[in-house]
RNA sequence: GGCCUCGUAGUUCAAUGGAUAGAACGGAAGUUUCCUAAACUUUAAAUACAGGUUCGAUUCCUGUCGAGGCCA
């Protein structure tokens, strides 16, 4: 990466500058940041505007009046920048001159990747952990949205400077994988993913829900005899056997050992094989049945140390008072660890494994919100400085218009099922609209997965994290309108116009193009904002805004397409400068859509 | 009961405290001798409610109602 990857021109700062020269020329004692500066509204005259309230008051001018003084200055002295300004109410608009805009245009031309910081060798690595499935079902919609975010940021964190290490927690032990051991036991150990062609995950997620039907039954049996439901749940033989496999498991019975080693090794190959659909791969993979003894080491030396104490039941308690929280259980009266036992043993691996960090992020759905500050709160007490810096990437549930989704009642949809679907509806749209001369067998169904998953990131991605998503799958997901496959198709148009256009290289411009238009200079608009949203993006961990920007920005370019010949303008000079745009356009968009985790294609 | 999220057109989403609250889908009407019509144009339609802070509130604060979650 070179020099100019790193300090883009930013006409934002260029205005705060020229802005306090002038303020030092005219005695004013005011200062910059008394002047919000926003991006000027579309229905305006403008590309920049200072909201004026703050300032006028200080200085006991009405705001048009200083409004006047500013602008007055602005384009006279920096007329290389600013060509002419217009005062409405409280608002000084400011236009760039054309030259600026060039200039803008082809400053982004030359950095081959614009907006992105490179990554300084030596620098602390970010811990990013996402997906983190349990091994008694499939993926499914939820731990989607998790993964796509995961990915998106991950990817964003790299854009923006930060060294990343992804990592998938893979929750392998406890009472949901003995429950579908149990049944797989029932039915004589005789199926496998082999002998019955059904994939890993799939299997024992069928086991999983066959367990809770037996369950289920078992419970109401009693019930009907006249124990009361608490009861009824705590001894169905049922839930009793999966507890004994639990404590066989524990103790390290060889043949238990084996059946659990055999079942998730079916199941994992399921995940690698989705993972690897999805094009995602981690850095390192986590199993909580080795890390999860951790945990009590841990809990034993803050015993020990008086940051936790014994309560008069036996159990290890710690008390968060001085963090606005309240007493947690670590430990419980029996010595058998909770979840929050294991999470502060992973924790203190980690940090040990890598020592110094920038941060931890844990990618986890918000029901665990609370979770997460208990945790972050016994390491901070720990004494642990980069507490501070771990930060939990919450996010909403993905319901059904029914309500939540439940593996266990089987009311999911699973992963694999909707990334067939997806496909399946590309393939249908794509081939009816005749698009798929030309391509051979292999690169069709390359275009299909492209499109089909694109669109389902995309819908994912560009919901706000905090907000839950309701997915209705009778409902198909749209390719048209705001939508990944919208971008695509933009990108798609894009490099059919290049691949005419014969450019190879996008250099400098000829001086005399003539005046731009609203459309170029929107678009340019929105070019020179990618790296202050992808600022935001990695403030918020966020990659809404960015999937956003996108949209308005193929919007913008759809819109100048179809005003504004391209390839048959007879200026010159402007066709130059249009093919430009609309390559700069083009490789943001597949920047951009790469960093959500999106392939764009050549043609669809 | 305590705490945390969220409430914006019929639906799905936008809007660093700023201007006339933007889009998309769906509805209505239109655009193809021209660079890809998965596109473009026009049109009807929304800030849950009540207060407060502010020159200015969808955004911040308080309360009410509603949805979801966590803790006990």
């Amino acid at each position: 990466m070179t020099e100019a990857d790193l300090k883009h021109i930013n006409p934002k700062e260029i205005l705060w500058a020229s802005l306090n020269e002038i303020l030092s020329d005219v005695n004013l004692s005011l200062k910059a940041d008394d002047f919000p500066i926003q991006n000027t509204r579309k229905e305006f005259k403008g590309d920049l505007t200072l909201t004026l309230f703050k300032a006028s008051k200080a200085v006991k001018l009405s705001p048009p009046e200083l409004g006047q003084k500013i602008g007055e200055y602005l384009t006279k002295k920096f007329s290389e920048y600013f060509s002419e300004f217009e005062i409405v109410q409280g608002f000084l608009n400011i236009s760039f001159s054309d030259d600026f805009r060039k200039r803008l245009l082809y400053e982004i031309l030359q950095c081959e990747n614009f907006g992105f910081v490179a990554v300084a060798e030596n620098a602390p690595p970010v811990l990013l952990e996402y997906c983190s499935p349990n091994t008694n079902k499939p993926l499914h919609l939820g731990h989607l949205r998790n993964i796509f975010l995961g990915d998106a940021v991950s990817r964003i964190l790299r854009a923006c400077g930060k060294k990343v290490v992804t990592m998938n927690l893979v929750n392998d032990r406890g009472i949901h994988i003995c429950k579908s051991m149990l049944m797989w036991m029932k039915d004589s150990r005789s199926k496998t993913p082999e002998n019955t062609g059904i994939k890993g995950d799939f299997l024992v997620g069928d086991y999983y829900v066959q367990f809770d039907k037996l369950y289920k039954g078992q419970v109401e049996q009693l019930m009907a005899q006249g124990k009361n439901k608490e009861e009824a749940e705590q001894n169905a033989e049922a839930i009793r056997e999966a507890r004994e496999l639990l404590r066989s498991w524990e103790k390290g019975d060889p043949t238990v050992l084996q059946d659990w080693k055999t079942m998730n090794k079916w199941v994992l190959d399921g995940f690698r094989q989705t993972l690897s659909r999805l094009n995602i791969a981690f850095d390192r993979w986590d199993f909580e049945s080795n890390t999860y003894l951790e945990g009590k080491k841990a809990i034993e030396e803050g015993l020990q140390k008086n940051i936790f104490f014994r309560a008069p039941d036996g159990s290890v308690r710690v008390d968060l008072s001085s963090h606005g929280l309240d007493e947690k259980v670590l430990l419980r009266s029996d010595g058998t660890s909770v979840y929050i036992t294991q999470d502060i043993g992973t924790a203190l691996m980690r940090y040990r494994d890598y020592g110094n960090i920038e941060g931890m992020i844990y990618t986890v759905g918000n029901e665990q919100d609370y979770h997460f500050k208990v945790l972050f709160a016994i390491l901070d007490k720990l004494g642990y400085s980069w507490a501070s810096r771990c930060k939990h990437l919450s996010y909403g549930m993905v319901e059904l218009p029914t309500g939540k989704m439940k593996s266990r009642e089987g009311t999911v949809v699973d992963a694999d099922d909707l990334l067939d679907e997806m496909f399946e509806t590309a393939k249908e749209i794509t081939t009816e609209l005749g698009k798929t001369e030309g391509l051979s067998e292999e690169e069709k169904n390359e275009l299909y997965e492209m499109i089909g998953q694109g669109a389902l990131r995309y819908f994912i991605l560009k919901v706000d994290p905090h907000k839950k998503i309701v997915f209705d799958p009778r409902e198909s997901i749209d390719f048209n309108g705001h939508t990944g496959p919208f971008i695509q198709y933009t990108h798609a148009r894009i490099r059919s116009v290049i691949r005419k256009s014969g450019y190879e290289k996008f250099d400098l411009p000829t001086d005399n193009t003539p005046m731009l238009n609203e459309s170029e200079k929107h678009i340019i608009n929105r070019l020179y904002s990618f790296p202050e949203i992808l600022v935001e993006c990695l403030q918020e961990l966020n990659p809404a805004p960015l999937a956003n920007h996108l949209y308005e920005l193929s919007k913008e370019f759809n819109r100048f397409y179809h005003d504004h010949s391209i390839l048959n303008e007879q200026n010159n000079a402007l066709r130059h400068f249009r093919v430009c745009l609309t390559e700069a356009c083009g490789r943001q968009i597949k920047k951009g859509m790469e960093l959500l985790g999106i392939r764009v294609p050549e043609r669809m």
